[in-house]
DNA sequence: TTCATTTCTTAACCTAGGTTAATGCATAAC
DNA sequence: GTTATGCATTAACCTAGGTTAAGAAATGAA
């Protein structure tokens, strides 16, 4: 079980590449994201302490996720296919709620309560990211960011 | 291997239980939504023949799905945990590159974008059901994908 | 069949959030 | 130190998509 020490700003996978491995993060915080066609970056998630992160792992589908590392990390790699790790079952299950809320959150949820609950999910997150990835992960601009922490955005 | 006829209409699991199951698809079409705070409908996913569909099984979270039957169908009904099926990983991470899409289709695409992939992804079920329920699925009003249709939104 | 309910579309108007641009701060690079 | 680059905020303006409402068409119930 091998660990890796990752600086700041240094990328661990790329879109597009067909080899993809799980990345346990020891300590530090990395992040997954993808850029459309517009060239617009958009953050898939986060992964501090004890988070996995991983991308299409065990599929013959290539990445579509850039992972880079926003502090700098210890993270396990395994380079095991996914789907031979039996015993790992749950921790699939759960990231499937999760993307589940998310696709919820997005689907029925305005700007602030998708903010509001993301302060409340991710407590310690908030303060170590820039905003503009705090909306970047939201799905709006830092501008828009900006008016709901003014206040100048309101839900009725 | 019990199998079991539904009826159009007929709903196969509410929100807030604790067991659910994993319904197989055998034919027919199924369909699992949620119902916002606002009591809005939001359709999460459509389950035609040969489709999986299930929520949180195998977790001690509760279900936030409604799953019913969009036609009369006869589904398979597995009672066992998702996470003691060993050999049914790979289902399970088709569904979460699935779910992944989504999330990147909904943070980073038009209302029209997200319209041309459904048809392109799910070509027979665009006729099988109504409207209204594919504009939930988009996340959109009907009268929003009326005017997509009609040519009265274009992307730029 | 008839009446009622739902579905789809259109139109007028409204708003959450995007775009553009300017300004003040931080970092980082030299 | 100075200069440059990136970050956050604000403001003016714009647009995708929401809301409300009304009419036509389809579906269902009795």
């Amino acid at each position: 079980m091998k660990s890796r020490r990752v600086k700041k700003g240094e990328m661990l996978q790329k879109s597009g590449e067909l080899r993809s491995r799980i990345y346990v993060v020891q300590s530090g915080l990395l992040r997954s994201y993808l850029i459309d066609e517009k060239g617009k970056e958009h953050i898939f998630m986060f992964a501090p302490e004890g988070w996995v992160i991983a991308d299409n792992t065990g599929t013959e589908i290539p990445t579509t996720l850039f992972i880079d590392a926003l502090e700098d990390s210890i993270v396990q790699v395994r380079e095991k296919d996914i789907t031979k790790e039996h015993q790992n079952v749950t921790p699939l299950v759960k990231r499937l709620s999760v993307l589940q809320k998310r696709v919820v959150m997005l689907m029925s949820s305005s700007a602030i309560d998708r903010y509001e609950d993301f302060i409340a999910t991710y407590p310690n997150i908030v303060q170590r990211v820039p905003q503009r990835m705090i909306a970047s992960y939201l799905g709006i601009t830092p501008e828009a960011l900006s008016k709901i922490k003014s206040g100048k955005l309101r839900n009725i």
